[in-house]
RNA sequence: GAUCCCGUAGCUCAGGUGGUAGAGCAUCUGACUUUUAAUCAGAGGGUCCUAGGUUCGAGUCCUAGCGGGGUCACCA
């Protein structure tokens, strides 16, 4: 089945045929580099590169471009186009009278096209209009574009004709990345962050490792898994919805710190802040708790955010937000009664509903004491927690795998960070006793029995790495998605993320050639 | 899952109360040897998301579906 051609799809396999009856390869082999157009642009010195007018040049700047060419403006026996890198564009200048004989006329200005990549090998100089270009001696085709992209055009750094539809850039994010800069410099931001996260912690003696993505039992968060199966073991597997059980066995092992950068995958819905896909940093560090991983936090991201943008201070829609150590420290029953009022401290499960009905929350029969709390906090607190804050001390009910509070039965040491309203961190004292971890696996044994779908699973396994005894033990994970969305302006995950999940194409459109 | 908005040329979009489609850019032909949203003259290009329905007649109205976005729910 043949996806019928548009007029200038078919143009464009024409002109492939004609390259190729004049001896040109519309997919050449190789063409050597030497220069980017940011080095170009950065490097250019007036005084020492600038030909004068007979011609001569202190010093000529040669260079040998190689990119797409994004416009083309074609005056009689000379051209101009812009050619766009990796690293940004430059502006080629070209003349009929210094390519070989035909090659301009016949070849340029009939065959190529917006969105060709090209070789230019050239000498850098001014224009009269003040723009520093390629003068170019030598233009090579090194891929014929069959499709037409979409062309943006800019003035004083307004841009016309952009591609606003998110569909398309979603979908075709290579063009998406083509046309638009803004998208090119957010993954460059992202994989900055990644790198300085890593060196943080690798600077710190902790070790990156790799825990099994295929899981027969999963564990570590809340939520319901992929189910997938394993043909010659004939063995239900899940996609892991969190490292944290493997990495803890690690630290039972003997390391002193993990971690991993690793994807984790969710059956979850979508939204602004959710991929059923996404990325999340956990690490786990022996001898330390929860108190101590505060401060490594902040210090981390603080230096994520100085690297990135050069300050604590991040611009976030019209929002400031302020990475500055020391944040804010809000334990989670400070945090309610200082928004509702509420002391709640120690209420029955009945008195809870009573404050959720005062304050016009939506409740669920299933509802325990924890999620009770925890849905006056989410609803009432969180969301206007815009600056970096630590929420901590949660309700047990809430954290199977937290140690309890060292000062009070009822909670765990385990702190979140919420930023701009939304999770960015959860982080606790990990528990180690495995009789009270089994205690705690039995409690979620008796939701899931009642319903609770994102309950986790006993892992017996889990239990006899504990019984051999791990350390006492931080352990962290952030969701490096949403710090992305935070250090690079991104309202939305699917902008953060190159290939976010998307409902497949209808039929009969594109992709069916 | 609920609800609202959107889906017209390769791209961005316009098409009051229904009369089988327009602009700019891109494309094609021509002019132009320092232009830059290049300019000038001319030309071609559309299953108006899909399927039904109402109507003499549907891009426009109705129903259902598909896809995308927003909000809510879900998501420790």
């Amino acid at each position: 089945m043949k996806r019928e051609l548009s007029e200038q799809e078919q143009w464009r396999r024409e002109e492939r045929l004609r390259l190729k009856q004049a001896g040109i390869n519309p997919y050449a082999y190789h063409w050597d580099v030497t220069a980017l157009a940011s080095s170009i642009l950065s490097e250019f010195d007036d005084d020492r590169h600038q030909p004068t007018d007979d011609g001569a040049t202190k010093q000529p700047f040669k260079v040998s471009v190689a990119g797409r060419i994004m416009s083309k403006r074609i005056m009689g026996k000379a051209s101009f186009f812009h050619l766009q890198d990796s690293s940004g564009q430059i502006q080629i200048y070209l003349r009929r009278d210094d390519l070989p004989e035909g090659f301009y006329n016949q070849i340029f200005k009939k065959l190529l096209d917006i969105g060709d990549i090209v070789g230019i090998e050239g000498f850098v100089f001014r224009t009269k209009m003040g723009e520093v270009s390629v003068h170019a001696q030598r233009l090579e085709l090194l891929t014929k574009s069959l499709r037409p992209l979409p062309v943006v055009k800019e003035l004083d750094g307004r841009l016309y004709n952009e591609v606003t539809d998110k569909e398309f850039r979603y979908r075709q994010r290579y063009a998406d990345l083509i046309i638009n800069p803004d998208v090119r410099r957010v993954f460059r931001e992202r994989a900055k962050m990644v790198t300085a996260i890593r060196r943080f912690l690798d600077d710190r003696g902790y070790l990156e490792v790799e825990t099994p993505a295929l899981q027969p039992i999963y564990g570590g968060a809340a939520a319901r898994p992929f189910t997938t199966h394993h043909h010659s073991l004939d063995m239900q597997l899940f996609l892991r919805i969190a490292d944290e059980l493997y990495l803890k066995r690690l630290i039972v092992g003997g390391y002193d710190g993990v971690y991993e950068i690793a994807k984790d995958f969710r059956n979850e819905g979508l939204s602004r802040y959710h991929n059923p896909e996404f990325t999340m940093l956990e690490l786990y560090v022996a001898y330390k708790d929860y108190e101590w991983m505060m401060e490594l936090v902040e210090e981390m991201i603080e230096g994520v955010a100085i690297e990135l943008h050069g300050s604590t201070e991040v611009q976030f829609g019209d929002t400031e937000i302020s990475f500055k150590r020391p944040w804010k420290r809000l334990s989670m029953l400070e945090g309610i009664e200082s928004v509702t009022g509420f002391q709640i401290e120690g209420m029955s499960r009945d008195e809870l509903v009573d404050v959720c009905e005062k304050l016009d929350l939506e409740i669920q029969d299933s509802m325990g004491t924890g999620k009770l709390i925890d849905e006056i906090f989410g609803a009432r607190v969180e969301p206007d927690l815009i600056q970096p804050t630590f929420v901590t001390d949660y309700p047990i009910e809430l954290s199977p795998l937290a140690k309890r509070h060292r000062d009070n039965e009822l909670l765990v040491e385990r702190f979140e960070v919420i930023c701009n309203g939304k999770e960015l961190c959860n982080a606790f004292s990990e528990l180690n006793d495995p009789d009270d971890q089994r205690a705690r696996f039995e409690d979620q044994g008796r939701l899931k029995a009642d319903g609770d779908d994102e309950a986790m699973l006993l892992d017996e396994d889990y239990l006899r790495a504990l019984e051999y005894g791990m350390p006492p033990t931080a352990g962290m994970g952030m969701g490096i998605d949403r710090l992305a969305m935070l250090m690079t302006g991104q309202q939305s995950i699917r902008d953060v993320i190159l290939f976010p999940l998307l409902r497949p194409e209808s039929e009969g459109t594109d992709e069916t050639e």
